[in-house]
DNA sequence: CGCGCGCTCGGG
DNA sequence: CCGAGCGCGCGA
C-alpha cells in the first residue's frame, strides 16, 4: 500500500505530496512518523493507493503514531486543503490549526494514574496488628472498591504496595482525562423562553437560509437561545461548536455552560493547560463530548455530523486571525455548515456594517430581538464637551459632568467604571527644550511611561527602557508627560478622591492565567468602588452595582484614519455603556469627547443602531469601501532593509503587472512604507489596493506566496483591522 | 592547499 | 524547514 503524505513542515518547496509505503490498515487522516531527508517528521496520510509514479525501490516507509483515532476526519482533511489553496499557505500550516498545539509537539501524553483494588476478601488476609497502613488501606479498599493509589497513599502511606506485593490487591493503570472544570459546580437553571426568545429559535429552525443572524440589544437574551439551540442538536445526537471572544470565557460563563450540559461540553481556550486543552480535544474527537466552546480556534474543533455553529459577538475583531494562515473565522464556520447542512447562527448587539447588510438584503435570514429580558432601560448617555472643559481652564481628564456623576455614585455606595482605551501612564515622554519624543530603538513609535515601574515601555514589542532623568539629545531636565494613560487617570483620581477604592485592569495588571478573572471578580465582590481599564472592560461580565460608566476619551478610536474607525467606535460605546445599570439601579453613562456633533457619537448615545447603519452604508456607498469593495494590503517585512526593499519591488512588480491587466477592477493601487516603519526590529512596507472586483484576489495571494523567502515575510490582508 | 561560510538543491 | 554538497575567498 501506498500513502501519500504531506510532512509537517511549513514551507512553500515541501508542500507537496510525498509517496510512503505503508501497512494495509494506515487510515486516511492519521498522522505518521515519516523518515524524511536525514531526520523523521510527522506527516498526515492524505490519500491512500495501490501504485506510486515515484521508483518503488526509493520509497520509504512510514511509521503509525499511536492514536487511537486518525487525528483529523475526512471533513478537516478537505477544509485544510481548501484553505491553504484560499490563503496561498503550506498545507502543513492549515493542517496543524485542526490539532491541539501540545499534541504536535508531543510534550503531552494521555494522562494515566494507578488504581488499586482487592483481590482477597477482606477477611481472609493475614495482615499484623501493627500494620496500621496495610489494614487501613484493606478496609478502605474493601468498602469502597477500586481507588486511586495517590489517594489511598495519602492516607496509608505504602498500605497499598505492601498489600500488592503480598498479592492481595492488584494495581492497574487507568488513562485518566484531566477535567479543567471538574471542581465546579453549579445549579442547573432551567429557564423558560420568553415569546421573543422561542420565536427566534422556532425562526433558526424553520428558515432556509445558512446564515442567520441574532440582532438583539444588551441583555435581550441572545445566550438563552444559543444554550435552547444547543441542547436541540445534543438531543438529536448532534455536535455543536459555539464560538465567543476569548475575553468573554469567563469562568461564569463556562460554569454556566457546564451545569447544563456537563460532560457533553469540552471547552477550548488558552487558559486550560496543555494536558486539559489535550483531553478536551480528544472528548470531541472521539465523539465523548459533542459541544465544543472556545475562541476563535475552536471552529477547527474536530467534530462530525454538525448540527449547529454559533458565533457570539459576531463583530468582534478577534475572529480575524493575525497572524498566517490569516484566515476569517465565518468563512471557515460557513464552509463547515454547508459542508454539515447545518445552520450557522451570528449574534451580535452591534453587528458589522458587512454582515448587517447581508442580512438586510436577504442573503442572511435577520433576527431581531429589541427587548431586554428584565425591560429595565438601557442607561442614559450624557456628552460632555471637552473643548468647553478647556475653555473653562479645566485640563484635567475628568469634566465636571462626570466629576459631579462620581461623586454621586460614591455617595450612594455604588460602583463605577471608567474607560479609557490607553494603558500605561502617559503616552509620551517629550523634551521641553528640544521635543525629543523618547522611540523604541526596535520599533518606530514613541516609547509610553508607566510610572508604577517607573520605566518606558514600547507597546509594540514590550521591551522596558529605564526612565529618562535627562533629554538625551540637549541633556534638558523638563520632560513632560504628554497624553493621559490608564495609570495616570488612577493616580488622578485618588488625589481626587483619597477615600475611594480604585483598580485597575489592563494587560500591564492582567498577567498570568486568570489575570483579569482576578481583577473583575475583586470589583464584582464590591472590593472596589471604581474600575479604571482598557478596551478589555468592555466585554462581558454582569456588575449588578455598577451605575456610572465614563468614556474618557470617545475620540481616541474615531479618528483612526480607517474606514471602520466610526463602526469600532459604536460598537465600543455601546458596549461600554452596556455596563452600567444592569440591576434595578438605572444607569447613567457620561461619553467625553472633543466632537460632540459628531454623528456616530450621536447615533451610539440614542442607542440607534439602524441609524447608525443607515448612514454608515451611505458614507460607505459614496466612499466606495467595503462592503462595496474590498481593501487589500500586502504588508512585506524583515529584519534587513535592503532585502525587505528587494521583496517590496518583486511583491510590486508582480501585483502592478495584475493591475495593469485589471485596471477595472482596481478603485486604488500603490506602494508605501507602512504607517509603524519598524516593529521588533524589522522593517515594513506595504502594498495597498482597493478592488472592486475581488476575482484578481487569487493572483494577488500567488505573487505574494512567490515572493516569500527566508528572510522576507509576505502577508496578504482583506479588509485588515489595524493598519499600523 | 585546505577549510569555512554562504548559497543551492533535494527530500519519497 | 533543514541538512548535504559544493564553490569561492582567504590565510600560511
Amino acid at each position: 500500500m501506498i500513502a501519500e503524505v504531506i510532512v509537517d513542515i511549513a514551507a512553500n518547496e515541501t508542500d507537496r505530496i510525498f509517496d510512503y509505503l505503508c501497512d494495509e490498515n494506515t487510515i486516511v487522516g492519521s498522522r505518521v512518523r515519516a523518515p524524511f531527508g536525514g531526520k523523521t517528521v510527522t506527516g498526515f496520510v492524505m490519500k491512500l493507493k495501490e501504485t506510486s509514479d515515484y521508483p518503488m525501490e526509493k520509497l520509504k516507509k512510514i511509521q503509525p503514531t499511536p492514536d487511537e483515532l486518525p487525528a483529523l476526519n475526512a471533513e478537516c482533511l478537505s477544509l485544510a486543503e481548501k484553505l491553504a489553496a484560499r490563503y496561498r499557505v503550506p498545507k502543513a500550516l492549515t493542517l496543524r490549526l485542526f490539532l491541539p498545539a501540545e499534541m504536535r509537539t508531543g510534550k503531552v501524553r494521555e494522562l494515566t494514574k494507578n488504581f488499586a483494588e482487592l483481590l482477597v476478601p477482606f477477611e481472609e488476609m493475614k495482615l499484623v496488628k501493627s500494620a496500621k497502613n496495610q489494614i487501613g488501606a484493606a478496609n478502605y479498599l474493601a468498602e469502597n472498591g477500586k481507588t486511586e493509589c495517590a489517594y489511598l497513599n495519602n492516607l496509608f502511606p505504602g498500605g497499598v504496595a505492601a498489600l500488592a506485593q503480598k498479592g492481595y490487591a492488584k494495581i492497574t493503570q487507568e488513562q485518566i482525562k484531566r477535567d479543567p472544570y471538574k471542581t465546579v459546580t453549579a445549579e442547573r437553571v432551567e429557564r423558560v423562553l420568553t415569546p421573543d426568545q422561542g420565536r427566534a429559535v422556532k425562526t433558526i429552525g424553520e428558515d432556509k437560509r445558512t446564515v442567520q443572524l441574532l440582532h438583539g440589544v444588551t441583555g435581550s437574551g441572545k445566550t438563552e437561545i444559543y444554550l435552547t439551540l444547543i441542547a436541540a442538536c445534543l438531543a438529536r445526537g448532534e455536535s455543536s461548536i459555539f464560538l465567543v471572544p476569548e475575553i468573554s470565557l469567563t469562568p461564569q460563563m463556562l460554569l454556566q455552560l457546564r451545569a447544563r450540559f456537563g460532560k457533553n461540553a469540552a471547552i477550548l481556550h488558552s487558559g486550560l493547560s496543555a494536558g486539559e486543552r489535550f483531553d478536551e480535544w480528544w472528548r470531541l474527537r472521539t465523539g465523548e463530548a459533542k459541544i465544543a466552546i472556545g475562541a476563535r480556534s475552536a471552529i477547527f474543533a474536530p467534530m462530525e455530523n454538525l448540527g449547529v455553529i454559533i458565533i457570539d459577538e459576531e463583530h468582534d475583531s478577534s475572529y480575524s486571525s493575525e497572524s498566517a494562515p490569516r484566515y476569517n473565522t465565518f468563512d471557515v464556520a460557513l464552509l463547515r455548515a454547508k459542508k454539515n447542512g447545518c445552520k450557522l447562527v451570528l449574534g451580535s448587539a452591534t453587528p458589522s456594517v458587512e454582515t448587517y447588510k447581508k442580512a438586510k438584503e436577504g442573503e442572511f435570514s435577520l433576527i431581531r430581538l429589541d427587548k431586554r429580558i428584565n425591560k429595565r432601560p438601557l442607561p442614559e448617555i450624557l456628552i460632555a464637551d471637552m473643548r468647553r472643559e478647556v475653555r473653562k481652564g479645566n485640563n484635567s481628564a475628568f469634566s465636571s459632568a462626570l466629576k459631579e456623576e462620581i461623586e454621586k455614585c460614591l455617595a450612594a455606595e455604588k460602583q463605577a467604571i471608567l474607560f479609557l482605551n490607553r494603558r500605561g501612564y502617559s503616552q509620551t515622554v517629550i523634551c521641553k527644550e528640544c521635543g525629543y519624543v523618547a522611540k523604541c530603538d526596535s520599533c518606530d513609535v514613541s516609547l509610553t511611561y508607566h510610572r508604577d515601574e517607573n520605566c518606558l515601555k514600547c507597546h509594540y514589542c514590550g521591551m522596558k527602557y529605564g526612565m529618562l532623568t535627562a533629554c538625551p539629545d540637549c541633556g534638558g531636565v523638563k520632560l513632560s508627560y504628554a497624553g493621559t494613560g490608564t495609570q495616570r487617570v488612577v493616580s488622578d483620581l485618588q488625589k481626587l478622591y483619597p477615600a475611594a477604592r480604585i483598580l485597575r485592569m489592563d494587560n500591564d495588571t492582567t498577567s498570568g492565567k486568570e489575570g483579569h478573572y482576578k481583577i473583575l471578580k475583586a470589583f464584582a465582590e464590591k472590593k472596589a468602588d471604581i474600575l479604571v481599564g482598557t478596551q478589555m472592560i468592555a466585554k462581558g461580565h454582569d456588575f449588578p452595582e455598577v451605575t456610572l460608566v465614563g468614556i474618557l476619551d470617545a475620540d481616541m478610536s474615531l479618528h483612526f484614519s480607517d474606514y471602520r474607525s466610526g463602526e469600532r467606535t459604536f460598537q465600543l460605546l455601546t458596549q461600554v455603556a452596556g455596563r452600567s445599570g444592569r440591576a434595578e439601579e438605572k444607569g447613567k453613562v457620561v461619553l467625553q469627547t472633543f466632537d460632540p456633533e459628531n454623528e456616530v457619537l450621536r447615533f451610539a448615545t440614542t442607542y440607534n443602531y439602524e441609524g447608525f447603519y443607515e448612514n454608515e452604508i451611505s458614507l460607505r456607498t459614496a466612499m466606495a469601501f467595503p462592503p462595496f469593495s474590498k481593501i487589500v494590503r500586502v504588508l512585506i517585512s524583515g529584519e534587513d532593509d535592503k532585502k525587505t526593499l528587494e521583496g517590496l519591488r518583486e511583491v510590486y512588480f508582480g501585483l502592478k503587472e495584475i493591475y495593469e491587466r485589471n485596471a477595472e477592477k482596481f478603485l486604488f493601487f500603490d506602494k508605501m512604507r507602512a504607517p509603524i516603519k519598524r516593529i521588533q526590529n524589522k522593517y515594513r512596507y506595504q502594498v495597498l489596493m482597493r478592488l472592486s472586483d475581488p476575482s484578481v484576489l487569487p493572483l494577488v495571494y500567488e505573487v505574494c506566496a512567490a515572493a516569500k523567502t527566508r528572510d522576507v515575510l509576505v502577508s496578504v490582508e482583506e479588509n485588515p483591522t489595524n493598519l499600523s
